[in-house]
DNA sequence: CTGCGCTGTTACCTCCGGTAACATGGCGGC
DNA sequence: GCCGCCATGTTACCGGAGGTAACAGCGCAG
């Protein structure tokens, strides 16, 4: 198979447009970046998704490592989580673009279900459902919390970094510290304020 | 106007469609199901956007109404978060496709930012922002971290539920109770496991 | 009766993802 | 040397999407 350097290549230039006008780039800008017509690229991916899916699965791959040896670092736990929020944030901060790419869901969802995370921020969760099981002792309800916070922890994360990155609220730090706050029950701990009486002027 | 009883049916078989074949349903099929042609439906609501967002606004109504009060409901605060939690799941279990509307972002977010939070859960995160800004004494740091709570619990509840209503892991109680938990700083408060020694096969 | 506003139609445009059919060029086997 | 093979590339097309232009009937105020 001497068509992969070829595949590396259309990728690039796949990456390319990607970069310059989001996901949803169109199938004929991409060949015209690569220089050629639409149909190789069909021989090449088969169809759109496995072009996407292509691309996708290659900055994937990083996002998911430098994820995965965050959760494995050995710390003590809140600074291991923190840790895992800076690596998240850092990567989406540094690539944006990219980041829009691995966690905008597949527009046409015709047949199947409207999943709300992605294939790369599925394997996320998936990596963060391990960690838990491996290293914290949940009891017998281990297996279902750990499968359920995965995601739980994941869609926080997105929905959080999100709407960080958009309006940029605050240096990444005090991010990371927020997002470890709610995770360690500063919600629940914290006091009750009176009950307002009435509504408040300015 | 006489025009909104007419725009009331157009949503209607609007809404019939999109319960029948899900998001994404063309404008010529929910034309033909109110028995008239395109251009009428782009005369009443502009453009497809406009037929979405009139449909997704009926609907984000109740829902949100029914997350609003469940928020001001006088309870503990642990109840209190859980009865929110349950009135979510409640109402995207007994309608799906009407969640899933409600949740699927716009399909082609050609310029502007890849929104992970459909505009009706942007509302929900509003909506638990203030409920934590009016309840909770979080000291100076108030203003902000509510903010990001509000996305972030948002996020993790879109994301929990999604999964939830695609696999059917659990009893609903029981999915309230788990995100309770990890909202109540259970993954903190958990005991560590003894770390692994070696990878174990299968 | 005339004009206006709302209803509705047919026919068309552009762009997209995807495919069929055909042309070219290097390269190993005989 | 020649042949066949395979990957390369092309043009031209299809069906269906969102969206629009132009025209036709209807009811009702003046």
């Amino acid at each position: 198979m001497t068509s992969e350097p070829r595949r590396e290549q259309l990728l690039n230039a796949a990456d390319r447009v990607v970069q310059r006008e989001g996901p949803g780039a169109s199938m004929n800008a991409i060949a015209a970046e690569a220089g050629i017509t639409k149909p190789i690229l069909y021989r090449h991916f088969g169809d759109r998704n496995g072009l996407i899916g292509a691309l996708t699965a290659r900055h994937t791959a990083g996002l998911l490592a430098a994820v995965r040896a965050a959760l494995n670092e050995p710390l003590e736990r809140r600074d291991r989580v923190e840790h895992v929020l800076d690596v998240y944030l850092a990567a989406i901060e540094s690539r944006p673009q990219v980041y829009r790419l691995l966690t905008h869901p597949e527009p046409g969802d015709p047949t199947g279900a409207g999943n709300a995370l992605a294939p790369a921020l599925r394997q996320i969760a998936e990596e963060i459902t391990r960690a838990i099981q491996q290293q914290i002792d949940l009891g017998q309800d281990g297996p279902l919390l750990s499968e359920t916070w995965g995601r739980s922890i994941t869609g926080m994360v997105l929905a959080a970094g999100d709407w960080w990155l958009e309006t940029r609220p605050c240096p990444r730090a005090r991010m990371v510290q927020a997002l470890a706050d709610l995770l360690w029950g500063r919600l629940s701990a914290a006091a009750d304020l009176p009950p307002m009486l009435a509504a408040p002027e300015a």
